[in-house]
RNA sequence: GGCCGGUUGGUGAAGCGGCUUAACACACAUGCCUUUCACGCAUGCAUUCACGGGUCCGAAUCCCGUACCGGUCACCA
């Protein structure tokens, strides 16, 4: 034991602190009963991607419904991939989707909250104070194989068919002395230290996870480093330390951490603690020739949100999306709850599913659309103008140069009990209503797209007769579409469907087609929404305009 | 290769031993409505729950085996 002590004196001689110190530093929380403390604990590389708002999504609704904490931990211990930066990426990124946190860092310099530091490079001392425990019961050991001593290991390991991992005989540095083992790090020999694992990999342990229930698993007997070579602690460390320090109740994860399940259990054994409940999701999945593959940031385009920015995807669409992915009968509750808030529903972890769900964009379309319809003319403007502000600058001048008009223009078919549902983005707004802009309409190379009537004399003589007899700007609609049908009788088209249909040879056509012609050429699109709305919006003078591009 | 997890339609899924002739939603198809499209409405879309065996009066639901898919086995998280 003086050997150990002496050992990690030698180790650590700055460490002064306890781990008892650090329990009192940082009581238990004082949370009603079924709080849930839970956290999003990212590396800040800079890049927010779906995946990353699943989980933190799910965290912070779990803890605001539990009227528990939710906080942001920095996970920076790999320096080589910590960027600059990172921090304010993560939390504005966030913010956008309205996900925020109770404690945590607030921007690179600041933070708020009683447990922290929650950047992990900042509590390199914590962690050297558990560590140093360890090695002082001597359940903890340097270890000075090198690189190429561990890929022997792993290599010898393979050809005899054993299984991989510095554990059992083949953990040498385990057996090392105490004195040999401060004889070379005196003599300046590089270092890490590993776990003296107590487990026996023959033994079973259970654990409860959350959402996946039962599971049971070897006992971990790997000797995994605890700190690296740089005196930063890794992942699995940690997680002991800051999981347990800030009293996390709940550990919400992607389940690639369910192999490491063994090992974190220990070492919350090892040191007395409870602890947490684990929670792992299933990763988005993507179907990518025949087979599935979790979504991948460097593949798929669609898993960066930036992407849905860039689109005009509503955030509201995206969490919708989000929460029926996390609770599957969300939706329904959704469909007949759609005044209400996402946070209204009652989220459970045993809705969760636990296989990974194929990321179904088609979905999150509709959902997209259909949220896009229930917006007032006016907010879907501000969003709009926001929105094309910043990824088209040409289309944004239009667009505001006369707000009441592109406004009245987004409420044709708004506003009303079953709005029109075609528009999946704000990005939509210009490919559905680029004609609505005379610079654009004057300036396209217009394909006209008359369908049934293509005779050129014939839609100038529908056309002319229609403005000089039949268009009055002061009818309603169905003033107007009654004026339609006497143009039509007039010119031998059918203005009843149903007697066209019974007879279409006694007619030249019908008042579709005849309205086809007008829409075209206001438009020169064959699909639009309401022909008289569009009209009264243009007014006679740009309709007369319009008519005469086509003599 | 070891360990772990998963497998219900084109997709997300409900289901947790009899109420299932497998909910709901997306997608798709057809029809109706209709001045186009979109909306809306109606109908269709898994005789079957990966496969094989077992338990049971009864199984998508419980057990065992097989297959396939996914994850993981770093001084990365």
């Amino acid at each position: 034991m003086e050997e150990y002590k002496r050992l990690a004196n030698i180790i650590f001689p700055d460490i002064t602190l306890t781990v008892e110190d650090y329990e009192k530093k940082y009581p238990a929380r004082n949370l009603k009963d079924g709080a849930i403390v839970t956290r999003y604990a990212p590396s800040p590389t800079g890049f927010i991607h779906i995946g990353a708002l699943l989980a933190s999504f799910t965290g912070s609704i779990f803890a605001k419904q539990s009227e528990g904490v939710f906080y942001l931990r920095i996970e920076d211990t790999d320096t080589k991939r910590t960027i600059d930066d990172g921090i304010n990426t993560i939390i504005n990124g966030l913010k956008e989707f309205d996900v925020t946190f109770d404690e945590g860092p607030t921007d690179e310099n600041n933070e708020s909250g009683n447990y922290g530091p929650y950047i992990q490079s900042q509590r390199g001392d914590i962690y050297k104070a558990f560590i140093k425990h360890l090695i002082m019961e001597g359940k903890a050991y340097p270890c000075f194989c090198s690189e190429e001593e561990m890929a022997e290991l792993r290599e010898y390991q393979t050809k005899k068919k054993m299984r991989i991992g510095y554990y059992g005989k083949s953990a040498k540095c385990r057996y090392l002395a105490p004195e040999e083992a401060i004889e070379r790090i005196e003599n300046g020999e590089k270092y890490v230290i590993r776990l003296k694992s107590p487990g026996n990999f023959e033994n079973k342990i259970r654990f409860n996870d959350i959402i996946r229930g039962q599971i049971e698993m070897p006992e971990n007997d790997i000797d995994i480093v605890i700190m690296k070579g740089d005196g930063l602690p890794t992942y699995h460390f940690a997680h002991l330390v800051d999981d347990h320090l800030m009293r996390t109740t709940h550990v919400i994860r992607g389940d690639e951490w369910l192999p490491s399940l063994p090992l974190h259990v220990q070492l919350f054994e090892m040191f007395g603690f409870e602890p947490p409940k684990y929670c792992h999701i299933s990763p988005l999945m993507k179907n990518d020739n025949g087979g599935v593959r979790k979504l991948s940031k460097r593949k798929d385009p669609e898993c960066a949100m930036s992407y849905y920015h860039e689109l005009g995807v509503p955030k509201e669409a995206v969490m919708l999306y989000l929460a029926t992915v996390t609770n599957s009968n969300f939706e329904e509750w959704y469909l007949q709850n759609k005044d209400k808030e996402i946070e209204d529903f009652k989220f459970t972890f045993d809705k969760m599913n636990n296989s990974g769900a194929l990321f179904d964009l088609d979905k999150l379309t509709n959902l997209s659309k259909t949220f896009i319809s229930s917006l007032k003319a006016e907010e879907l403007y501000d969003r709009c103008a926001k929105y094309y502000e910043e990824y088209d600058k040409d289309f944004y001048n239009l667009f505001t140069k006369d707000k009441k008009y592109s406004i009245d223009m987004l409420n044709i078919e708004r506003e009303t009990p079953k709005p029109r549902k075609d528009l999946g983005c704000y990005g939509d707004v210009k490919k559905e209503f680029w004609y609505m802009y005379d610079e654009l309409f004057n300036s396209a190379e217009l394909n006209y797209e008359f369908k049934n009537i293509t005779d050129k004399e014939e839609i100038n003589k529908i056309l002319d007769l229609y403005m000089e007899k039949y268009y009055d700007p002061k009818d309603d609609n169905s003033v107007w579409f009654g004026k339609m049908k006497e143009l039509c009788d007039e010119l031998g088209y059918a203005s009843d469907m149903k007697a066209y249909k019974k007879n279409p040879e006694a007619f030249k056509g019908n008042v579709a087609d005849v309205s086809m012609v007008i829409r075209v050429a206001l438009t020169s699109k064959s699909m639009t929404p309401d022909l008289h709305e569009i009209m009264a919006i243009l007014g006679v003078e740009r309709i007369k305009e319009r008519f005469s591009k086509l003599k």
